[in-house]
DNA sequence: ATCCATAGGTGTCTTCATGACACTTATGGA
DNA sequence: TCCATAAGTGTCATGAAGACACCTATGGAT
């Protein structure tokens, strides 16, 4: 008995979807983009930013269609996490959702444009009640860029391509929800080929003024070492 | 507009299947199962076991429903890895696929049900032509394999219930592909709390005889630290 | 009974990464 | 000129990890 004669095209009813966990950070913390339902089921619950893939869109480019869609943003940094498909876990049907973590420069979003699409941000340590199975969603995202965070330079897509030191440093904390000492993250940042500092200085968050870096993905690319 | 409306039950056109790269220890070496193809497309190739699954079934399930009707072995380990989604990646029709990793003990498993199937185990450093795109399957679950090998006893399922350390040092030498200085590999394990050595002799290997010693679950889980 | 072949088993040293810790410096505004 | 504030700097102690060589227990051969 082949495996395959068992389902074919006619029997299976599955839709298949794709859901963003949208991070930025924002005051000095992490935070997630979430749309409010206005609609049963779960009306009045939040939700991530998802939508069905198209019968000729690959996997990774439904996640981006449908992050542009909501927030007019393109070329996000994304990656996937994992596929969720409890039988139950949409009660309108049955659905098999991936999971996308997003990291996007807050500055460079459109505020306005997310407003009118009824999202909102929201602190990950201080989310609302979630529709689905969404919460889950958001911790394992979590989990992986908490992970992920020290041994590659995901973060950066949450700075600006000019970032100081302590800016980079408080982001981190952000996403690590512990406080880090300096010297000891600063003597690790200089272990980083690829952090490369300006002769320019930001002087917008202390009268002493930080000088900028920035990350050159060049040198990144031939010497791997990343450790914070 | 809601991005719902974009897409409806009737328009979307997509399978959903789960591949088990199924991996067992055989010879001091790292095994991975395959089915021979003996039908198009890509007849003649080698392929992972897989499936589509069923309209009210959970995603962890099918896999396991998938395994267990070709080897007949219930309550494997699995874990997900990663959702396969191009668009053209399967040419009879687009299909999405979530990949699973299973661990197996080669000594419980029943060999003739196999080759009643087509399948046959291979060592992962030498694989024969595989469809579709089921090497980068493979070698996303030999990184993630690797990688977790090291900080949980995911791999102690591949070994029976009681073991020596010799045994398992190969284990993870096959499953790492490099040799380890068995002295500091007893002195990581000696830290592991959940590592208890039995009264017992495996003479077996050799005149000596090795210690057996079994993995304590409950301890693992007072004390997760874990670390080869 | 002795010898031998073989895999099992054991400690030390050096190097390096990490965490803990406190003071000086540059600057803008009062 | 002073002051408030965030930026920036170095050392020490601890522990993990890699490199490294010899003894031991046993079964089988003689």
């Amino acid at each position: 008995m082949r495996i395959e004669s068992l389902f074919d095209q006619q029997t299976q009813q599955i839709k298949i979807a794709v859901d963003c966990i949208i991070f930025g950070f924002n005051n000095n913390r992490l935070e997630c983009l979430l749309i409010h339902r206005g609609a049963e089921p779960q009306k009045g619950k939040w939700s991530l930013i998802g939508g069905f893939i198209g019968n000729d869109e690959d996997l990774d480019e439904a996640a981006n269609r449908v992050l542009f869609n909501l927030s007019g943003l393109e070329n996000v940094y994304m990656e996937q996490v994992k596929a969720f498909g409890k039988a139950n876990r949409d009660p309108r049907g049955r659905t098999i959702s991936i999971s996308y973590t997003a990291l996007i420069l807050r500055s460079e979003y459109d505020d306005d444009r997310i407003e009118e699409h009824g999202a909102k941000w929201f602190p990950v340590d201080n989310l609302p009640e979630l529709a689905f199975d969404h919460v889950s969603m958001v911790h394992s995202a979590i989990t992986r860029l908490r992970r992920r965070v020290r041994n590659t330079p995901i973060a950066l897509n949450l700075l600006p391509e000019k970032f100081t030191i302590p800016q980079l440093q408080a982001l981190y904390e952000g996403i690590l929800n512990e406080s880090l000492d300096k010297r000891n993250f600063r003597r690790k940042l200089n272990q980083i080929s690829a952090f490369v500092k300006l002769d320019e200085k930001d002087m917008s968050a202390s009268r002493r003024g930080a000088f900028l870096y920035t990350f050159d993905q060049d040198r990144y690319n031939h010497d791997q070492y990343f450790n914070l």
